[in-house]
RNA sequence: GGGCGCUUAGCUCAGCGGGAGAGCACUCGCCUUACAAGCGAGGGGUCACUGGUUCGAUCCCAGUAGCGCCCACCA
């Protein structure tokens, strides 16, 4: 703070305030219509989507880590001229809302849905999505999302409804949507479908119960998990080619607990090794029993309604599924009818996503979507490149899914959601799918089910540029460029993204799904509120900062990789934004320009700093191409901190009181806008502080982003300043080893690096020898440079040095001479090899030498 | 049962054929006039184990032992 102070520079404290920073700037920007994409602009242009978050979320550490990374995308693309849109939108959320609105109205109301007929309930999820919906907007503001407000959509608004009915009727009308009886994944307590994805399995202990159907020679004994559903069994099967039960194949045999009797059929699927051979056939309860039951035509027995209660006359009814678990077996063993248990019995069972109850199997009149053809198409523009994942490491898991993909039951027993655009006859038997506008002949009425809400979101990448028409935007902005997003939605979202864009637009949805892993606590555990290690990350946006936050989130993310994250490491990026801006606080404050002509020809400092700046650049633009986020911000980190904070900033303060002070200014003025510019995608807030106090400017955001200048490397430069490195280094490690303070001026006498001494003295606290300097003390550096010093040298601390020193020294001559002594390793390694290792020992040598004599020369 | 992956410094992770790296943590010394949210110096690793390929292996191959994730209709 010696130079004299420009005029006008802005007054910053000390220390980087986020909260007084952030505020502003982010409405600015919006105001501003930075965001607002422009379908007209000639300018080539590059589209992302933006996975909704549910209308009932709020911003979690997952979000955090998804969306700085898709922002740290769209700034760069925006910078480098594209015209860029990331659109906003939420999902209706159809399950998670309307159980979120009952709870509500339950509190506030004391009501239930039933108190109210469809349409009311319908207008109070909307009246609740008004007032408490879209919390996660505001939040998104917070993290300085840079989406486009102005065509926000909602899965649920009347446009994506357009879509969501034209595109029904399409695939009905192509015979991809039909309605069938199936056993379906059934919860019982949301009393609604489910598809196969949205069924968490885990392995829980139940019990194997072996049972014995029948009597005497003609009895046969099954085991089972599930000894209730034995009210609905209408059959025994066993395999064909099992010698054991051939003599029963065809015979009926006697239920248990009832007056039925049903038939031992022989059936393909039956594995003959496991337990007896021999299964009870459930076909209304179980999908392998319904396959089973379809090929020997049995009878459908229904044993429990959609609550999971028993509904067949007699002892149980009324039971739930689990009572009347164990009084069927109960039952069974009063009459001595159980011929083993096995308890506990570890098998997987199937749970409802959303709130866990054991999901029933349950035969069931639903909508499915035949995928066969479009899971076909969705694999293919992966298989032959149109759409690529990053990284290909995850792709098996795409293709695992799309090649075995089974028909998707997109029909749910809610009020909430997209009706199902179909309507019936009075009489029933007439079926028709209608798209927008269309009306039903009179007396008709439609299907009360709405659709799963994935089938919305599954078009959300065109649906909201308008489609079905043919709007400026769809033909501006599709295909996307890039959908990122975690790797755990691959199925439920990516998949179904790919099918429903390639059938409505005959086109990808996106040329790129980048994958992202998941957020996890700093010893690598998964998050989780029973563990008591989740984090909130707005908690840390405000003691930290939004850009702290941002920083962490992009410092962790490999591709593809699970990202731990902890509040000492979000301090630590807070640390570093700190430390940037006041770097480039000293750089105002110096004045630092950017206005004026940069010399073409540059020396010293600013000749080295320039240089790196361009392979800075170069590597940064090869990892974001990549998406290698942690390493792009990896490489920032140290760039900044380690060479402009440490060393160029140091070196400027000596030019800065020389004759090239001037051009010192305007390299500064230049490293630090190009610095600020490189960081802003992943620390908007700061660097936008920062860089219009620096240059003045509008706004970083819309700068241009740094290009290359190859005239600007200079590897003598390089080579220059790395040899001062070398020898600051081994002075300040003499210095920290002799126990000389930091502040004491060590008068020395030195030759080289040729040129550099004035920076050598300065950076390594050593003056000019004045009259009566005794050089008492002298060490030569590896780079040659010997350094007199007048310091009485504690000779102890100096021979462990160089004992450790020349350890290594010897260490380093033995292995390359043993490599050179190796004739095959001569002969067959490439020469540029050979020479370096040969360098290496000739290195190894001299520092042997100087390290003995400085040795020797040491009083004993 | 299928598929994918991991094991490198105390912790979390990069590196992936020719000299073991980062952040945090740790030790010592410093309020050196941008920054103590800082500065300087330092310590710390038979790169899970066993074989193989190679002139050369943390890196490639095989096996072993742990650990993790995803998918699957095993009663």
């Amino acid at each position: 703070m010696t130079a004299t102070r420009p005029e006008n520079v802005p007054d910053l404290p000390t220390q980087y305030a986020p909260a007084e920073v952030e505020a502003p700037l982010y409405e600015s920007w919006v105001e501003r219509g930075y965001f607002t994409a422009d379908a007209d602009s000639p300018k080539p242009r590059f589209a992302m989507v933006l996975p909704p978050p549910n209308v009932t979320g709020s911003l979690h550490i997952g979000h955090a880590l998804g969306h700085t990374l898709m922002d740290v995308i769209v700034r760069r693309k925006r910078m480098q001229g594209f015209e860029t849109l990331w659109l906003p939108g939420m999902d209706h959320a159809g399950i998670s809302t309307q159980t979120l609105v009952e709870r509500h109205l339950a509190e506030t109301e004391g009501k239930s849905r039933h108190d109210y007929t469809r349409d009311e309930f319908v207008a109070k999820v909307w009246e609740w999505k008004e007032e408490y919906g879209g919390q996660i907007l505001g939040q998104m503001r917070r993290l300085g999302d840079s989406v486009d407000w102005t065509r926000e959509r909602f899965t649920m608004d009347a446009g994506l409804s357009v879509a969501v009915r034209t595109i029904f009727k399409k695939l009905y009308d192509d015979d991809l949507i039909y309605r069938a009886e199936r056993i379906i994944n059934w919860c019982p307590r949301c009393l609604t479908a489910l598809s196969d994805i949205e069924v968490d399995h885990s392995e829980d202990d139940g019990e194997l119960i072996s049972i014995r159907y029948g009597d005497g020679d003609e009895s046969i004994v099954v085991a089972t998990t599930r000894a209730e559903t034995m009210l609905g069994d209408t059959a025994v099967a066993v395999h064909p080619d099992d010698e054991r039960y051939r003599h029963l194949i065809g015979k009926p045999v006697k239920l248990p607990l009832t007056n039925r009797r049903i038939p031992i059929v022989a059936d393909e699927q039956v594995d003959p090794t496991f337990g007896t051979g021999a299964v009870k056939v459930t076909p209304a309860h179980d999908p392998n029993d319904f396959e089973i039951g379809q090929r020997h035509h049995l009878p459908n027995v229904v044993m429990m309604d959609e609550r999971g209660n028993i509904t067949v006359p007699g002892p149980f009814e009324g039971l739930d599924r689990f009572e009347a678990r164990s009084a069927v077996v109960a039952a069974l063993r009063e009459e001595r009818r159980i011929v083993a248990e096995k308890r506990p019995y570890r098998h997987s069972v199937g749970h409802c996503s959303r709130c866990e109850t054991v999901v029933e199997p349950r035969l069931s009149l639903q909508w499915f979507v035949r995928v066969a053809s479009l899971a076909k198409a969705a694999g293919d523009a992966v298989r032959d490149g149109r759409t690529t994942i990053e990284p290909a490491s995850l792709a098996p898991r795409y293709f695992e899914w799309v090649d075995n993909m089974h028909d998707w039951c997109i029909s749910r027993q809610l009020w909430w959601g997209h009706q199902i655009p179909v309507w019936y006859s009075p009489s029933g038997d007439d079926v028709v799918s209608l798209g927008p506008g269309e009306e039903p002949p009179p007396g008709w009425t439609q299907d009360p089910d709405v659709l799963d809400t994935w089938f919305s979101s599954a078009l959300f990448p065109f649906s909201t540029l308008g489609w079905p028409d043919e709007t400026a935007d769809l033909k501006r902005f599709y295909p996307n460029d890039v959908l990122l997003t975690g790797y755990d939605i691959l199925f439920f979202w990516v998949v179904r993204m790919m099918m429903f864009g390639l059938y409505a637009m005959d086109d990808v949805p996106f040329h790129t799904v980048v994958l992202t892993g998941l957020i996890r606590d700093q010893f690598g555990r998964k998050m989780s509120k029973s563990k008591g290690n989740t984090v909130d990350p707005l908690d840390w946006m405000d003691a930290y900062g939004t850009d702290a936050v941002r920083y962490t989130m992009a410092r962790g993310a490999n591709p593809g990789t699970d990202v731990p994250v902890g509040e000492e490491w979000v301090a630590g990026s807070r640390n570093f934004c700190n430390k940037v801006w006041n770097a480039t606080r000293f750089a105002l404050l110096n004045g630092a320009t950017v206005s004026g002509t940069l010399p073409r020809e540059l020396v010293g400092p600013d000749a080295w700093i320039m240089s790196r700046l361009q392979t800075v650049i170069t590597e940064v633009d090869e990892l974001y191409e990549r998406y290698e986020f942690a390493k792009a911000a990896d490489l920032l980190y140290h760039f900044a901190w380690d060479e402009v904070c440490d060393w160029y900033v140091e070196l400027a303060k000596i030019s800065l009181a020389g004759p090239r002070a001037d051009v010192t200014r305007r390299v500064l003025g230049e490293v630090f806008d190009a610095l600020l510019r490189l960081l802003h995608p992943i620390v908007p807030f700061v660097t936008e502080a920062l860089w219009t106090a620096l240059t003045g400017g509008e706004s970083v955001m819309v700068a241009p982003w740094p290009t290359v200048d190859p005239d600007r490397r200079d590897e003598a430069a390089e080579a220059a300043v790395s040899a001062v490195q070398a020898v600051v280094t081994e002075v300040r490690r003499f210095r920290s080893d002799q126990g000389v303070k930091p502040s004491d001026s060590v008068p020395a006498r030195l030759a080289g690096p040729a040129g550099w001494e004035t920076e050598v003295r300065s950076l390594a606290r050593l003056k000019e020898p004045g009259d009566g300097f005794a050089a008492t003390a002298s060490f030569t550096t590896g780079g040659g440079v010997t350094v007199e010093l007048d310091l009485s040298v504690d000779s102890v601390a100096r021979r462990a040095r160089l004992a450790k020193e020349l350890a290594a020294a010897r260490k380093e001559y033995e292995v390359n001479a043993a490599k050179l002594a190796n004739e095959a390793f001569v002969d067959k390694a490439p020469a540029a090899v050979v020479e370096k290792h040969r360098a290496r020992l000739a290195a190894a040598e001299s520092d042997i030498a100087r390290i003995e004599a400085a040795l020797a020369a040491l009083p004993s």
